[in-house]
DNA sequence: CAGTGGTCTAGACCACTTC
DNA sequence: AAGTGGTCTAGACCACTGA
């Protein structure tokens, strides 16, 4: 835990406690070098996290404020969220998340699956389809490729788990960026069945991914086909 | 142009020319120091600013290299693609955009809109009903509210032609940030009908956004619902 | 014009990778 | 042990806001 971690940790606990409230100004950059007894610039590393997150937002000449955000933006109900890529079963937090294996094999990836994992078609990879559950009930279906050379030792039971937790804990590789595209579409025959739709409002938020280790190699690409009635993705900009 | 934002062009125009090629090193930061006679600090600004793009990551004790992307993420074809919040207007770069005025009117916003737009619903917003066209064919509905109070001066005009447009170079404000939330969706009706869908297998890829000025003000409330088959949305996450 | 955040400098020391 | 990026300091000057 950094300096600058903690000065961040401290202040968003203060803006979530009411301490620095909505569209108020927050005490200046040498006040809070003053408070805090740390230099200019770690005071701005600090902001520069809670502006990242969508908290704060600067002025230069102004002062620095307290983002004014609705609650309903805070708190969506009925929705299962996904603003990080911790991994499905790290994001679902408190709720049980299981899984239903489809299909898990060791196979050549088809071409173009091969070229997103930057591997040939000649090595193998992982292949996992598996159905997600948060409290029994069917949330979406995942499509995984891992290439063998960077990820090995998942087991059936990896896979009924988290592969996430595999990939940290077990073989201690550090997660570090993703890529991700994500599109609507129709649920296939298959997958209407898998994820019990049986609505005909329900459709699929698809979301395709890349994902790096901390070392630049690829472990991962995925496609994950969510109930559009329980999913959504949240994001935040800044220019 | 700062010289850390002359760097990072730079060094990015490197990298798509190839002088930096996938997964290969780049100079280390004291080197870079010493060809753009500047201060480390700049120079890792500069750094960040590439790796914020998705175009290199580094590793501490080792060195920054070029992450190795697909072809095929690069360059999708037949896909819309929004990856800033820049206005669909500029989105789409040289294809034309058109829109189809549906309504166009002040209002009272309802309540959890106001909330949104965190106005009174006893004050007024523009609201604006219309199907952006791209190359003459249907692309998106989007729905909009913007505080009159905020954005002023408004006319049919700006609203066939494009909205950012008249924000930054009329009303001379800047526009800072947004907060986006996709979801996947059914057409109504009046969509399909709006958006050309012919066929089963179209749906919608809606988002739904609060954007920021410069100041802190929220400017807009916005849903666009896109074709599924046009559009989708590309993020970037770095832990 | 005073006050604020934005850019930039020139350094120090630390944590990690690589050999 | 040497080399790299990560954190942090103490300061300077600039660009912009707001009274």
């Amino acid at each position: 835990m950094f300096r600058y971690e903690e000065i961040a940790e401290d202040l968003q606990k203060k803006i979530k406690d009411g301490v620095y409230k909505t569209s108020e100004k927050l005490p200046k950059e040498y006040e809070l070098c003053d408070q805090y007894e740390t230099s200019r610039t770690t005071i701005r590393e600090a902001m520069q996290l809670l502006e990242n997150r969508g908290l704060i937002f600067k002025r230069r000449g102004s002062g620095s404020y307290v983002k004014s955000i609705s609650e309903e933006e805070e708190v969506r109900k009925g929705f299962l969220q996904s603003s990080q890529f911790s991994g499905f079963t790290k994001d679902m937090g408190e709720q049980k998340v299981s899984s239903q294996i489809i299909e898990f094999a060791v196979v050549n990836p088809p071409r173009e699956i091969a070229a997103a994992l930057k591997m040939s078609v000649e090595d193998f990879a992982y292949y996992v389809c598996r159905i997600r559950l948060v409290d029994g009930e069917p949330f979406v279906v995942e499509y995984t490729y891992m290439p063998i050379q960077v990820i090995s030792g998942v087991t059936k039971d990896t896979v009924q788990k988290s592969i996430y937790a595999h990939i940290e804990n077990v073989l201690r590789l550090k997660i570090r960026s993703c890529h991700r595209i994500a599109k609507a579409m129709m649920p296939t025959e298959k997958e209407t069945e898998w994820l019990a739709i049986d609505d005909g409002s329900v459709c699929i938020l698809a979301i395709e991914q890349v994902a790096y280790l901390d070392d630049g190699r690829i472990f991962e690409y995925s496609v994950s086909h969510h109930r559009s009635d329980k999913f959504e993705l949240k994001t935040i900009t800044i220019r």
